[in-house]
RNA sequence: GCGAGGAUGGCGGAACUGGCAGACGCGCCAGACUUAGGAUCUGGUGCCGCAAGGCAUGGGGGUUCAACUCCCCCUCCUCGCACCA
């Protein structure tokens, strides 16, 4: 019989304990039962531990699985750690020690916690993204997306971090700045492997629409994949061989085009250019050079641009049109070279009218002529278009599309703004690229039989920024024979990327021991997909395609019968607390002197410096719980005064699961108040509780019976329509 | 600029396919228990009004017996992308 007080410190070890030993969260493959997969995103596990910020994912997840579970699913909810990559190698370089070391203490850490906070997970199905069993098949499926052609070397120039000393991917850039360190990111062509992802471009834009995903998630996704349908248009240079082949969305407008511009790293940039322009050229091209990402970027600059002296040839109308270069057009974009059509698109608008080149309307409201006074990129009936004058914008698009390929002077083309995944990083801490240079045959991969490619163990692991990863150092590692000729031949050093562990750790759950496949098929067909994912939006444009791209993969080649891995997916909101800060001042902001900084509107104050600081010149906020921020609350300390499940109904129950939540302690107090008030309620109803209730309902129920009864299942709906919901 | 989401008491937020607006929590008010209360418990609490009653879901219009919910216009907020041709 419980004592009607509350006492939670004798409440909440004693069913942890239990859980332990009876491994009362076990998942059954075999339970012949309906599954259910949750999953939450894996952690990094950092040194700094889990806040209540962090199980404000993990709780409402927690609740909803034991719901599952008393509804007769067989859940399979586990948990593990993203050990690989730059988060765990930043976090050992800071400390000091080798994240070897440091990644099992404080996935150990991570793990008390979880339990302390009562999250139902099955601790025998943990992994770890480090492990050898583990990486064995991260580099496994390397190797099959390299059998598949979908990995490929080249040199081009890439991202590259100069503080982290590594090349990064398109989606681990965030405005011009490294994902994990803010510093601004440079161009350098270096050889590296890629994953073919834009072959894949249609089918992860297509398949969004099946999804049960936010609105906003997946316009992020189309966003990024950026699909434009369009038409290449070829271009002769005048008394020359060569041509200029563009891409446009508007092949209505060619009548338009009265110039042309390419990007400065254009290759035909050097060719074209005449004589007297070329001193002009060669200066632009070296000033474009030394300019970041973000600069170019920058759509509020004005434009600049060169004349290289050359002529093009329009080929609807024969007319030549100069060849500029200008920064604003991108080498990385279509064919890095465009028609101009200044008449109909405000970019090409304000380059004409700043060079004094001809605007020319060929798209009009009402089919009538009239001065334009700005570009008008609306659709609309042609003019000026020759033999296409009074057709519609669509109609018009038709025929030249059909034209521009009966004569062979171009074709529909579709364009994606998404580029191929590059996974090479100079970086110690992640899985070796399985893959053997020789001489003779090139770049052969390593056979599956000797798999996997051992992380070798080093004391020194600290990026060199050569270029070289720290593996490049290890000769033992390096010198090998060609699994082909068996011939001298080195190892590639560099390593693959943390997203490449993240791609596919949802499968290994399902199977987290096999040594014969990344996972059993019986299992993967049981289990799969993830019925319910939930993590951060952080991963709209990275994880979440990567993942989407590496399971239709394996579907093309036969290994899994689905094509799409996450079938429900939410993004929780942030826990945010009160922090105290203060405003910048004019050095905080280099940027207002010509620095490279971002601009500053709010500078926390870490503990030790909020002391000091006079009080009146202080600024509170509301921000994202974090321990760099100094202003965490740990789940320990919460346990300590109300208990976890006091913990546990705040944090579902302040705001909606995507919202932010602001952690406030008369909040705490308030849910605590809740329990302990049902609680009591409980405990007393128990002291009446009549094991035998069934054989004392009364024939005919009085008006007050039926009352209760009514209310009792106006409550069970109400429950059930909530927590089905994900509503707590 | 483009795209997505949002706006409900003093505050966080409920309200499923249109059907009693404001669940629950904070705060506030009153009472109980107390030497004491920044503890605990009980009750009350959208706004105006003594009351009857009236007014209320960012603003304006519309559809409907009925609108927080659907449609049109506007304002503001948050997030994402941003010279992508």
């Amino acid at each position: 019989m419980p004592s009607t007080h509350y006492d939670p410190k004798a409440i909440e070890p004693k069913w942890q304990k239990r859980w332990e030993q009876d491994r009362t969260f076990r998942a059954d493959d075999a339970s012949g039962r309906p599954k259910y997969y949750a999953l939450e995103m894996f952690p990094y596990p950092s040194g700094s531990g889990l806040h209540v910020g962090h199980l404000k994912n993990y709780v409402p997840m927690d609740a909803f699985c034991r719901y599952q579970s008393m509804n007769g699913f067989s859940v399979l909810h586990p948990m593990g750690w993203d050990a690989f990559g730059q988060p765990a190698e930043n976090a050992a370089i800071q400390t000091g020690r080798n994240p070897r070391d440091l990644v099992p203490e404080y996935a150990a850490n991570y793990r008390r916690t979880l339990k302390l906070a009562g999250c139902s997970y099955d601790w025998d199905r943990e992994i770890n993204s480090s492990d050898p069993a583990y990486y064995k098949w991260t580099q496994w499926f390397f190797l099959l997306l390299h059998q598949r052609g979908l990995a490929y070397r080249s040199t081009a120039p890439i991202n590259w971090c100069p503080s982290c000393k590594t090349g990064l991917a398109n989606e681990e850039v965030k405005e011009g700045r490294c994902w994990r360190c803010d510093s601004l990111v440079e161009k350098r062509p270096m050889p590296q492997w890629f994953f073919k992802i834009t072959a894949y471009a249609d089918r992860l834009l297509n398949d969004l629409d099946g999804l049960d995903w936010s609105d906003g998630m997946k316009e992020m996704q189309r966003d990024w994949i950026g699909r434009s349908e369009g038409a290449t248009v070829k271009f002769q240079i005048q008394n020359s061989k060569l041509e200029i082949e563009v891409f446009t969305t508007r092949p209505d407008t060619l009548f338009g085009a009265t110039f042309m511009v390419l990007a400065p790293e254009h290759p035909l940039v050097n060719q074209i250019t005449t004589g007297a322009q070329r001193s002009a050229v060669e200066a632009y091209v070296k000033q474009a050079q030394g300019e970041t990402e973000i600069d170019r970027m920058n759509a509020e600059r004005t434009k600049t641009g060169v004349f290289t002296g050359a002529y093009a040839v329009n080929p609807v109308n024969q007319k030549e049109v100069p060849v500029w270069i200008a920064d604003y057009v991108m080498m990385g974009y279509g064919t890095g070279a465009i028609m101009c059509v200044p008449g109909h698109d405000a970019r090409d608008f304000e380059f004409a009218q700043k060079f004094g080149l001809p605007i020319v309307q060929v798209v009009s409201k009402d089919g009538s002529t009239y001065e334009l006074a700005q570009a008008e990129p609306d659709e609309g009936v042609a003019v000026n278009s020759g033999p296409y004058d009074g057709l519609t914008t669509a109609e018009f698009k038709r025929k030249i599309n059909a034209w521009l390929e009966q004569h062979k002077l171009g074709k529909p083309t579709v364009n994606y703004r998404i580029r191929d995944w590059l996974i090479s990083r100079q970086r110690y801490w992640g899985a070796p690229i399985p893959i053997i240079h020789c001489v003779k045959c090139g770049a052969v991969p390593v056979p599956e039989k000797d798999l996997p490619v051992l992380l070798p163990d080093v004391k020194n692991y600290q990026p060199t920024g050569t270029g070289e990863s720290p593996l490049a150092a290890i000769p033992e590692f390096v010198n090998v024979t060609c699994p082909q000729c068996h011939g001298p031949a080195k190892r590639e050093t560099d390593t693959m990327g943390g997203y490449a562990c993240s791609s596919w750790y949802f499968f290994r759950y399902i199977d987290p021991k096999n040594q014969q496949a990344f996972a059993d098929r019986k299992k993967l067909d049981y289990w799969m997909p993830v019925d319910f994912y939930t993590g951060g939006i952080e991963h709209a444009r990275s994880h979440l395609l990567y993942a989407r791209f590496w399971t239709k993969v394996l579907y093309d080649a036969g290994y899994v019968g689905f094509q799409e891995p996450f079938k429900i997916l939410k993004n929780q909101g942030s826990l945010l607390a009160y922090t105290p800060g203060r405003k910048p001042t004019a050095s905080d902001n280099p940027a207002a002197s010509g620095g490279d900084e971002k601009i500053l509107d709010w500078i926390l104050l870490k503990p030790d410096e909020f002391a000091k600081y006079p009080k009146d010149q202080v600024v509170w906020r509301w921000a994202r719980m974090s321990k760099s921020k100094g202003n965490v609350v740990t789940p320990e300390q919460i346990a300590e005064t109300y208990g976890i499940d006091s913990l546990r109904v705040y944090e579902m129950f302040m705001a909606p699961f995507e919202d932010d939540v602001q952690w406030t302690e008369d909040g705490i107090h308030g849910s605590h108040r809740f329990v302990c008030r049902v609680w009591r309620w409980l405990a007393a109803s128990l002291l009446c509780y009549d094991k035998d209730w069934r054989s004392q309902l009364p024939g005919q129920p009085s008006d007050q019976e039926k009352k209760v009864r009514r209310k009792l299942h106006q409550t069970i709906q109400k429950v059930t329509h909530d927590l089905k919901g994900f509503s707590f």
